[in-house]
DNA sequence: AATGAATGAGTATTCATTCAT
DNA sequence: TATGAATGAATACTCATTCAT
C-alpha cells in the first residue's frame, strides 16, 4: 500500500526476515516455485538483496529448512517435556500425531534432502531430536517405532480426503503404547 | 553419442516408452529436474516428440505417477493376496514395511500432489487400494492404522542413516498386530 | 457430440470447406493465430488433411482472402448495379459506407498483403472492381475519390468507440456527391 | 558480425532504444514477425535484456505503438497548427493526405488493436487527437469527415499500384473543403 | 487418396547469478 | 554496504511441414 520509495539502506535483521519469507514461500508454493524473485517480493526487498545475503539458492533453502526443523523439533520437545507421567506422554503423542501442522514443509524437505546432502543433515538432526524427546518417556526401541508411527499417521491424515478423527488417532497410538 | 542418423519415423508404443522414461527421470533426478528435454534424451527421441504425445508437462507427470502408483499397488496387492493365514499376512506386512522400494517416488508424488488436484486423485486411489488389500486380512480400523505404520516405517528407513534392520521392522509390526 | 470415429475417406468439397474454415478463423482470431491446426479443428478434419490439400500456409491464406475479396466485391457490385438513378447510386454508397461488414478481414488482408505479393494482387483486383462498380454511376475521378472516402468511413466507424450514425454517413457522402 | 566482446553492462536509455528497435522491426517485418529475438538483434542487446525491461511481448507492442501514434499525431498537429488561414489549412490536409508515411504501421496497429484492448486505447487516442487538430480549422462534423477521407486516401494510395498524384489528392480534398 | 505420427526450428518467458555503480 | 541493471542458459510449448503407412 505504501508508495513511499522505501529507503532502507541499513537494515540489520534483513537476512533473518529473508529466511522467514523463504519459509513462507516454500510452504505456499513449494520448493519448485521458490525463487529469488518471489522471496524478495514477499519480504519486500530488492532482488539484489537476495544474492547479497546468500551465495546461492541452496543456502537459502538450507537455512530456511534448518529454521523450520528446529522450530518443529522445539515444539515436539516442549510438548513431550511437559508430560509428567506415561499417561500424559501418551496424550502428548496423540496430540502430535493428530496435528498435521506443516507436514507439507516436512515432505518438501524430504524431497529436497534426497538430492542435497546439506539438507539430509537437517532431516537427520530433526529425526534425532524427535527420538531423544520420545526417549524421555519410552525405551529406545519403542521411541523409534512410535516416531515412525507418528510420521505415518500425520502423513496419511494430511493426504487423505477423510483424515482420521482425534479418537481414531488415539486408538492407533494407544494400541501401540498401552 | 551415437552418430547414426537414427531413422525411426514409425515407432508404435513410443508414448508408452516416454512415460517409462519420465518415471526413470523422476526417480533419478526428482520432479524439479524432470524436463521435456531430459525425458526425451533418456528415451532417445527428439524433443518435439514430447509435446506431440503430451499436451503439457503436467500430463506427463500425471501419467507417470499413475503408472507408478498402479504398479506399486499391484505389488502390494499381490504380496498380501498370496498370504493364506494371519501369520502369513503379518509376514507380508513386515516385508512391505521393510522394503523402501521407490519411497522416493512416493514422496515426490506427495509433494507434486499438494499443488495438483489431478495428482491428488492418484495418491488417494493408491491409498484406497492399499487399505483394501490390508482389509483382506484385518478389520478396517486395523487396516488403516497398519497402512499408516507401514508408511512411517518405510519413510524413516529411507531417510535414516541407520535404517531399521528387518528384525526391528518385524518387531514394530508384530507389536501392533499380535 | 458424435463419438463415432468419423470415417470420411472420400470427401469431395473438403478443400472448399477448408477455405471457408480458414476464413472463419482469420475473422475470429486474426491471421497471426491462423494455424493449420486451428483450421483443421474448425473444419473438423484431421491435421494431415491441410497439407494434403494445400502446399503451404500461404496458399491457404491466398485462397481464403481471394474468396473473401470476391464475395465482398460481388456484394458491392450488386448493390450498385441495382441503382437506376444517381440518387439511388448515392443511397447505395451511403449503405456501403455505413456497413462495417468484415472490415477486419480487409485490414488483415492489407497487412498480409504488405509482405506477400500474391496477396497484393488480390487487394488490387478488389480495388479495381470497386472502382469499376462505382464508374457505372460516376466519372472515373469521382469513382476513385468516393472509393477512398468509403474506405475511410468504414474504417473509422469500425475503430471508433462512437461510430458515425447512418445520418452522419449520409451527410459525408452527400457533401461529396451532391 | 562484430566479434568484439561488447561490454556494455551500464546502458541507461536501453529500454528506450528497445522500443525504437521494436518500431523499426514492426515497420519492416510486421507485427507477426516481431519477436524478442529480432528486436534484440536489431538493438544489438542480449535476448535476456528484452524480458528484463518488458514483462511481455504485448507490453513491447503497446509501448512501441504508443510512441508511434504520439509521433504521428504530433506531426499531424504541427502541420495543421502552422496553418494560419483556411487556405493554408487545406494545403496542410492535402499534404497529410498525400504522404503515405507509415500507413503500414497504422494498419498493423489496427489489426493488433482488434485483439488487444490496450492497443485499442492507443488508436482511439490517436483518432481523437487528429480530430482535435482538424477542429482548429473546421467545424466538428467537417473535421470528422475529413479525417476519414484522409485515412481512405492515404490507405488507397499505399495499396494501389498507381497511387494518386499530388494533384489528384488536392482535387479530392478541395472538392470536399471548398 | 488420406492421415496419424514425427520432427526440428522457433517462441515467449523465467531465473540464478554477475557486476558496475 | 546495497542494489538495479544486465545476461545467458534453460524451460515449456507451438507449429509448419515431412513422411511412412
Amino acid at each position: 500500500m505504501s508508495d513511499a520509495p522505501r529507503r532502507r539502506r541499513h537494515d540489520p535483521g534483513r537476512r533473518d526476515r529473508l529466511i522467514d519469507a523463504a519459509l513462507r514461500v516454500i510452504a505456499e508454493k513449494g520448493v519448485a516455485a521458490t525463487t529469488h524473485r518471489e522471496i524478495a517480493r514477499v519480504a519486500d526487498v530488492p532482488l539484489g538483496s537476495m544474492t547479497y545475503h546468500f551465495t546461492s539458492m541452496n543456502e537459502v533453502l538450507a537455512e530456511a529448512f534448518t529454521r523450520h526443523a528446529n522450530a518443529a523439533a522445539d515444539h515436539f520437545d516442549r510438548r513431550l517435556a511437559a508430560a509428567r507421567t506415561r499417561e500424559e506422554a501418551i496424550d502428548a503423542v496423540v496430540d502430535l500425531a493428530g496435528s498435521p501442522g506443516d507436514i507439507l514443509l516436512a515432505v518438501e524437505l524430504y524431497v529436497a534432502a534426497a538430492r542435497d546432502p546439506a539438507l539430509r543433515k537437517v532431516t537427520q538432526a530433526w529425526m534425532q531430536r524427535s527420538r531423544r524427546a520420545l526417549e524421555q518417556h519410552f525405551d529406545p526401541t519403542t521411541a523409534r517405532e512410535v516416531d515412525a508411527l507418528i510420521e505415518g499417521l500425520v502423513l496419511h491424515s494430511a493426504l487423505s480426503t477423510d483424515p482420521m478423527t482425534p479418537e481414531q488417532v488415539r486408538h492407533a497410538v494407544e494400541r501401540y503404547l498401552r
